[in-house]
DNA sequence: CCCGCTGGGAGAAGGC
DNA sequence: AGCCTTCTCCCAGCGG
């Protein structure tokens, strides 16, 4: 089951992922605030990344909590709630500012009952620590993606314009990358970003 | 005092 | 039916 992720194309009874995208008028609305950043990278990217979002709903189950941040960190309208610090290695903060916002759309979307709030969002982050999907980095409100989570979530995984050796890999090695990625780039911007590149 | 961070622990909700 | 995952909710406490 897990590797025909990368054989699907679009959910069955949608001619293209264009299609798909404007029977999701919550997500079709956003990309229109946008001012006009760089519509070839800001748009680009974002559409294909609601592309991603909409195949991981329709083929897999719920939407997760690193799946909506990561589509949030590519919409415009939520640049005030949350933004990419270092976007090729995958870290993000929240803005302080609008940080309760953000949750309570989340939890919005997963139909909570009560009110969702950035304390209670932190907590489920912190878990994704101990599974290494997202870890703390230790900057006021930063966190960062695993580059698994990442490599998973990126537009070009799901639209096959990527190598797709990544599917080879077991999960128990890639996991191990994950961890060993991880530490490495926790340890790194702990200590002041690259510089720590001496062995022994 | 405020703000953000931490982890324990019960429990809800959906999936398998 | 029961277990597992993924949060959700509340909490007490810590530290800048």
């Amino acid at each position: 089951q897990q590797h025909s992720d990368r054989e699907m194309q679009c959910p069955p009874g949608y001619k293209n992922c264009l299609t798909m995208i404007n029977h999701h008028h919550h997500l079709r609305a956003s990309p229109s605030y946008c001012p006009a950043p760089s519509v070839e990278e800001q748009g680009y990217n974002w559409r294909n990344v609601i592309v991603s979002e909409i195949i991981a709903n329709n083929s897999r189950k719920k939407l997760r909590l690193f799946e909506y941040l990561h589509e949030s960190l590519y919409d415009p309208a939520m640049a005030n709630c949350i933004q990419w610090v270092d976007k090729p290695n995958g870290v993000f903060q929240f803005v302080s500012k609008n940080k309760e916002k953000l949750a309570e759309l989340w939890g919005e979307r997963k139909g909570n009952r009560k009110i969702m709030t950035y304390q209670k969002m932190a907590r489920a982050l912190r878990n994704y620590g101990r599974t290494g999907e997202i870890v703390k980095i230790r900057r006021k409100l930063t966190y960062q993606f695993s580059a698994v989570v990442l490599k998973r979530l990126s537009p070009s995984y799901f639209l096959g314009k990527e190598p797709i050796y990544h599917s080879y890999i077991q999960p128990s090695q890639e996991y191990q990358c994950a961890e060993d990625w991880t530490s490495y780039n926790n340890y790194m911007y702990n200590n002041g970003y690259a510089l720590q590149h001496t062995h022994s």
